[in-house]
DNA sequence: TGTACATCAGTGAACGCGCGTTCACTGATGTAC
DNA sequence: TGTACATCAGTGAACGCGCGTTCACTGATGTAC
């Protein structure tokens, strides 16, 4: 393949932004290298230049991609919930903190899996700004599925769901991995019967 | 130094475990390596494998020590405010969701810091069971600083807690940052007055 | 529409580097008498 | 208590390996006429 079109080309560098965005959910940062990511887009490692100034600037594209894939799914989420009878609000809620998105995290919330890369990661840093600029977004996108709600309580919602995630899957395998999602889906919810969205 | 005292060398294996644990704290557990951590005790790598059969046991040694220290520091907390007028749940969680906390994660929870490494690792992995042992013990030191609060309370506050810190620190330099442990300590405090812990 | 040529996406070998781990060695510590 | 010797904590060089990055090269794509 010496030399594909234009293209092709930019859809040959989606293709590896999407693979690492799941491969860096699923390992973090530090576990996926550059010729996994270029290999997980049927490429080999010699072209990663031509597409991306560093592994650095990948790994912020790739977190960029991941919030965006969320907040899509958070856009349909909200549509389909729109004139039905369960809040979009518990919906979103009752698939997040829940055991498929725990034993998942190649496709789940970035705000979970790569929150730990951000953080140590300098200021300037292109994943510390790709991860903040997510982050409000997604914060955004909670306010707007409650309806208007205060920031203040989306935050705390948030933070709530995150940490039941990231502490769910630290100990998964125990019994009290299943607990702490029970827990906090329950209190979260306050009691409404939901059904999980599909 | 070729040849240390076993009460020495006793006293070195602790002191890499001790250093450690605060440098995994601090960077991750990929990006401390066995050269910087022997290096910090103040030993050179060779030894190494006279204390741990490998860096993954070190790792989990490591872990187990940032959870004991926390829970020895809640027993201290508990103490100071058996009899005084703040209650030392809320002494413990203002101090917990806090700028200086965000900003020391080597001295802080290993919850908030090693949950990633330890989500990452398989099942069977020494971090992963050192981490669930810590994580429980934690639980339970929070159920006795609430007063045996019911243990889906201790759940859904530490969670709200750990995912604060976990996202405040992802995009610490950011307004948005100290909105977080704003929100969340606000919200769990339920507005009592509490002085934070010294 | 054809032709000539410049561009550049992708290849695969190579670079220097730091990693986890191993090992022969040193010499003070610990022990048996 | 003193002596002889085995033990072993710590050293530093070395191992194979995979990393991020660079580069000469290939040949189809894109463009100018």
């Amino acid at each position: 393949m010496p030399r594909a079109s234009r293209a092709e080309a930019e859809q040959h560098r989606r293709d590896v932004v999407a693979a690492t965005s799941r491969l860096v959910r699923a390992h973090g940062a530090d576990k996926v290298s550059v010729p996994q990511a270029m290999a997980a887009a049927g490429l080999t490692h010699g072209g990663f230049y031509r597409h991306f100034s560093s592994k650095d600037d990948l790994v912020a594209q790739a977190c960029a991609a991941a919030f965006a894939e969320r907040l899509a799914a958070m856009e349909d989420l909200a549509e389909e919930h729109a004139t039905g009878d369960v809040p979009a609000r518990a919906a979103f809620l009752a698939g997040y903190v829940s055991a498929p998105h725990r034993d998942n995290p190649a496709l789940g919330c970035p705000g979970t899996t790569l929150a730990a890369d951000a953080a140590r990661a300098e200021p300037g840093d292109p994943l510390r700004e790709a991860f903040t600029e997510g982050l409000r977004n997604l914060v955004d996108g909670m306010g707007r599925l409650a309806g208007a709600a205060d920031e203040e309580s989306a935050l705390v919602e948030l933070s709530a769901m995150v940490g039941a995630l990231v502490l769910s899957r630290a100990c998964a395998g125990d019994d009290l991995s299943d607990r702490i999602l029970a827990a906090v889906r329950d209190r979260l919810l306050g009691g409404e019967e939901v059904r999980p969205p599909s």
